[in-house]
RNA sequence: CGGGGUGUGGCGCAGUUGGUUAGCGUAUCUGGUUUGGGACCAGAUGGUCCUCCGUUCGAGUCGGAGUACCCCGACCA
């Protein structure tokens, strides 16, 4: 474990890397663009699936399963939904291989070509709807709300752990409707299922709104998202829900009779997030001695360590900490007790600490003595010798508070970043400064483009749930009438 | 795909104008002392210096080609 204190200033990415690594989460895989998860990081996301899968089946969400290859013809039925993946697709062209004639090694069977090729699905619409197609008779068999939890391939040409690697893992809904009303409401709903997760589960203060035309989905009509800003100012989008029109009915030909027996096209929404939310957590909580996580996702919310001096002093300190262990445990609460005979107390703090652990008591003869304990909080790094008696309601409640205050802490950093800028020249200055920028825009996407060219911003989001900013004003670049105010930001 | 950088024990690095047996930190192993914030002492293991070709009496060091990875862009959840 390596002993120097990480620095954030010089460069955020590295120190970005570097903490995904030392705080055991996952390494850099040997295959191009992809991570290996490692346990502790797995577990992490195995959180964050059983609470989001609660949540969904709550909005009458049913889990499915479908195929990982997309025949290349299905691909290409939506002619916008290709020209926004095309450039991305890993492809499946062979279906055997051999020994290479030539000598050592196997080399890809030339009479093994596929008829059509396959493509590795980089999300599922196509071969969702598919199906659908099958599925969807009458107004009865709607609607259709489904998920899966799978993983996809996008062929990116940068990857960073978890924000963007070439295989990921995500979730993805696919819902068909009888009317717009219907799936527009859906899309809304789910946009509001992440943000929900994303600020009590996460911690993490979300905005939501609409995607400018630009930034949509390919083949969306609506894209509604969850924006976060990280710890550098930048923003990341952490979550998104597509309504997508008719436009895949009727690339797929799904119409149902509705009940006054006539054919109608059904309508459709998307959404999804990925472990990119682990590194949305990641950046923008961690501080200096690691990972700081919220106890609602912490694999381990509280790690008890003992310090002692000879083999009876240890087995004494141990015994009385499994007996507080299964009085939090009875709590609901995930306790580890540290118990490594080979490594020192100060030691396993560190380690701790950049695992990210909420809670960490530490229990010695001293305490053993005198009937306390020292507990430690990860988020503000303070700790305090309390009695031992009665501590297990005292850390159930401390768990909350952490929550809150990890949350209410990215919070106030978030909304000291938020700032109205009504000058070009004081946009230009300010942007690169990081940080989200409220102005005024034309809503043309000639305007968003040539901003993106001058300083590399785009709009974020149009926030919906929040009045600050509708108001009337000219637009930033233009000077051409406005009538709300959006987010500009640069990006992940 | 453009621009920059780096390949040397498991990991992180040094290695001078080419010079003999390639060093340092860390990790690992052994023994002992330690243990309330990343222990200390002593000893030990561990290297085709990314690959190939070339220059030279002599290459980790110089030249060429290849290759891998990292960072910064463009693309994107």
């Amino acid at each position: 474990m390596a002993k120097e204190v990480t620095t954030r200033a010089e460069n955020y990415s590295q120190w970005y890397n570097d903490l995904v690594v030392k705080a055991d989460l996952a390494e850099q895989s040997a295959v191009r663009g992809c991570m290996v998860i490692k346990p502790y990081g797995y577990a992490i996301w195995e959180k964050m699936q059983s609470i989001l899968d609660a949540e969904f089946k709550k909005v009458g969400v049913h889990n499915a399963y479908f195929p990982l290859f997309i025949p290349k013809s299905f691909f290409s039925k939506e002619a916008e939904h290709v020209a926004g993946f095309a450039k991305e697709c890993a492809v499946v062209t062979h279906h055997r291989l051999m020994n290479d004639p030539n000598g050592k090694g196997v080399v890809v069977d030339p009479d093994a070509r596929l008829e059509e090729e396959l493509i590795v699905r980089p999300t599922s619409e196509t071969i969702i709807w598919s199906v659908y197609k099958n599925w969807i008779n009458s107004w009865r068999d709607l609607p259709i709300i489904c998920n899966q939890w799978c993983n996809v391939v996008r062929w990116e040409m940068r990857t960073r752990p978890f924000l963007r690697t070439a295989e990921f893992l995500w979730q993805e809904g696919h819902t068909a409707h009888a009317t717009a009303e219907e799936a527009e409401a859906k899309a809304n709903e789910m946009v509001h299922v992440y943000a929900d997760f994303a600020r009590n589960v996460l911690a993490l203060p979300v905005v939501v709104g609409h995607k400018s035309p630009n930034e949509r989905f390919a083949g969306a009509l609506d894209t509604l998202t969850i924006e976060a800003m990280m710890q550098d100012g930048k923003a990341l989008q952490a979550g998104t829900s597509h309504f997508l029109g008719q436009n895949f009915a009727k690339s797929f030909d799904v119409q149902y009779t509705n009940n006054e027996g006539k054919l109608e096209y059904v309508w459709a929404t998307s959404w999804g997030v990925s472990t990119r939310l682990m590194g949305a957590l990641i950046m923008a909580h961690s501080d200096d001695n690691g990972l700081v996580l919220p106890p609602a996702l912490a694999p381990i919310q509280t790690v008890m360590v003992p310090i002692y001096k000879s083999q009876e002093d240890r087995a004494a300190i141990i015994a009385r900490m499994e007996v507080l262990k299964a009085k939090l445990e009875a709590l609901g609460h995930s306790v580890k007790i540290d118990d490594r005979d080979t490594l020192r107390p100060g030691f396993k703090f560190a380690e701790w600490e950049l695992k990210g652990v909420p809670v960490r008591i530490a229990m010695g003869m001293r305490d053993l003595e005198a009937g306390t304990v020292e507990v430690a909080r990860r988020d503000t790094l303070t700790k305090e010798t309390m009695a031992l008696e009665g501590i297990e309601s005292h850390i159930h409640t401390l768990l909350d508070e952490i929550q809150t205050n990890i949350y209410t802490k990215a919070l106030s950093f978030r909304d000291s970043n938020i700032r109205k800028c009504d000058s070009w020249e004081e946009f230009k200055q300010e942007i690169v400064k990081g940080g989200f920028l409220l102005c005024h825009w034309d809503g043309t996407a000639e305007t968003e483009e040539k901003i993106k060219e001058e300083t590399k911003a785009t709009i974020r989001c149009i926030p919906i749930d929040t009045a600050v900013c509708e108001e009337e004003g000219k637009c930033i670049y233009t000077g051409k009438p406005s009538h709300r105010r959006v987010i500009f930001a640069i990006s992940y």
